[in-house]
DNA sequence: CTGAAAGCGCTTACAG
DNA sequence: CTGAAAGCGCTTACAG
């Protein structure tokens, strides 16, 4: 009796079994079916009757064994905290471009979630065990003493913020931006431009205090300590409860005509913060933020911001990484730096009449 | 002269460097570093050599070997479509649901990013070829043909747009969620409720509308057919694009008191082209979203929205996943229902006086 | 143009 | 309690 499906087996057919069926050797169909190099050596009458014997047999190379004899997973692997709901953003415009790149190149992507790094950074070391060739750190804030990385698996990081001996860092020239921002909103003719601060001690809101403080130097304008506010993290609450607290303790006091916050979530709490007081942007104050994440186009008034090309960020970094994966990159290339774009939107505006007063109570 | 670091290998070290250091055998070293199981069997005296020599080795197993070894990749891939503006906080919420439930069982994520369902469906296939043991599609569309999933692949959906045969879809009392929703606004004194619906053909957008008829039905409120918009995708831009068309052919007619829409994104554009006719919310019109993402808490005014708990059912995925990778699970289990509820927020209120009248040119 | 052999680094029975 | 052998499914020299 014929049983034409009886044969098929109920483990996952191997190169063997293709060439059995081919009537010729694995080897020949792993040149045809999985080596694009060697292929070439095979005729083209037992190339199509290897490729006959794999469809019927619904042959799938077995990634593992690859990997094996390969030495190469062909999997790259992307650190990040993504529970933040500040970073989320940030983290999937990086992605994707990660992703995008990825594909490209036939490499998987694996993500290893941490809830912060200075608790996480000892579990990062156990992702490198050998289920990655490398290793893509997004925003990493390492501890100094977790700064030296296993050797053993080639690193790249994005927006670091902390120098990691031995790590390409990619970044953007996030004083520039913040420059150019407050650039334009002097020329828009603003005079009283507060700053709300990212979390001290890390480079990149460093960086954007330095660019706001020479912008308003540039413009030969003082900068009253009053009017720099530091915001505990990125997150909106935070940065609502730096605003609100600023109103309460300055009630009656002059309003800044425009504010410059170290990121959109910050800038989202403030005008939450002003419009709880009463005032609006960007009539009564105008307000701008940082990353142009897809936070300031969903908010209401949409929000100025500085724009960071994180997807390409994201695609260079893998590029970067495969090819210190394949040693053609010297020990000591320097850091890669993006450009940056203020983007206006509503939030912003030239000032309207009169310095405005702090709401009393 | 004394080489100390001399004989550290170039390649990483194998169990049977481990072995040969310690004194024992590759299997010995195996069963103390790597097999739980069974390393029970070795004496404490041989486990402290065997661990001291991996440490003093720096051995890390490799990953590739041990899944060509058990059959079993231990990970687990996740296909989405994550580089839709709209889609992000969604899909962020259930992959960190996905993540944490990954890492608790030692697997690995990784990420097939898909551009649409309609056209990557086939691209998915190639993605089934061993370098994952399951994989959990996350709001899949995918066109009839291409229903039938490769069966040497688990799957699990969550929300699926489409019955798929023999996959267990993880999914939310949608229809309750609007209803519930609409039945509050109903509560609070709103008699001419919109809804804008999210695009036709799928599940999700049709329960969806099914709750809000249901409630209004249940008060004995009529359902006015131009009180009934589409919005061509769960995306802002065209959630606006509905909103700001139908304001512009209703100049003169009454307003609704409250909007329901799909989802966030669209009653963010809803808002978007409110504010823009001059219209204020919650003042002149109360609305609110679905889903309850990220947005709805950042946008201004927040948004009163029907949260779904995605992280869990991200993590529900995980392990019905993995259940069925270790056939525990009975090929016809049904779906999976979460509970849904509705969060209150400032967007909506009692409506305020007479009814408004739409804005006329 | 094609094949037989060895090896990637691990684990799982099977012996002792 | 421990070890020698075989095998997971692929690829890479090396022969013919």
């Amino acid at each position: 009796m014929p049983t034409p499906k009886k044969n098929r087996p109920a483990r996952p057919a191997t190169l063997a079994d293709v060439g059995r069926v081919a009537g010729v050797s694995a080897m020949a169909a792993s040149a045809v079916l999985n080596g694009a190099r060697t292929s070439s050596r095979i005729s083209d009458e037992t190339r199509a009757r290897i490729l006959k014997a794999a469809g019927e047999l619904e042959y799938r190379p077995n990634a593992a064994a690859r990997a094996l004899a390969n030495r190469r997973m062909d999997t790259l692997g992307v650190a990040a905290v993504i529970d933040g709901a500040e970073v989320n953003h940030y983290f999937l415009d990086v992605f994707n471009g990660v992703l995008a790149a990825a594909a490209a190149h036939e490499q998987n992507t694996t993500v290893f979630s941490l809830h912060n790094w200075g608790d996480d950074a000892r579990r990062l070391r156990t992702f490198c065990d050998g289920r990655i060739d490398g290793l893509i750190l997004v925003a990493p804030t390492l501890p100094a003493e977790e700064a030296v990385l296993p050797s053993h698996t080639p690193f790249i990081s994005i927006h670091a913020n902390a120098r990691l001996p031995g790590v390409i860092n990619i970044e953007t020239d996030e004083e520039r931006g913040a420059f150019e921002m407050v650039k334009l909103l002097i020329a828009h003719g603003h005079r009283r431009v507060m700053h709300i601060a990212g979390p001290t001690g890390q480079l990149g809101p460093e960086r954007r205090v330095r660019g706001y403080r020479r912008a308003l130097a540039a413009a030969k304008l003082p900068t009253p300590p009053e009017l720099v506010l530091v915001s505990k993290s990125f997150a909106t609450e935070d940065g609502f409860a730096a605003m609100r607290e600023w109103l309460r303790a300055h009630a009656g006091d002059r309003l800044p005509t425009a504010i410059f916050c170290a990121n959109d979530g910050i800038a989202i709490g403030a005008m939450q913060a002003l419009a709880e007081a009463g005032l609006r942007v960007p009539d009564d104050v105008s307000v701008a933020g940082f990353d142009d994440s897809l936070a300031a186009r969903i908010c209401v008034p949409q929000l100025t911001s500085v724009r960071q090309p994180l997807r390409a960020m994201g695609s260079r970094a893998v590029e970067l990484l495969l090819a210190r994966i394949d040693h053609k990159l010297p020990a000591s290339t320097p850091s890669v730096v993006f450009p940056v774009e203020v983007v206006s939107r509503v939030s912003t505006r030239p000032p309207l009449g009169p310095d405005r007063l702090v709401p009393g109570r």
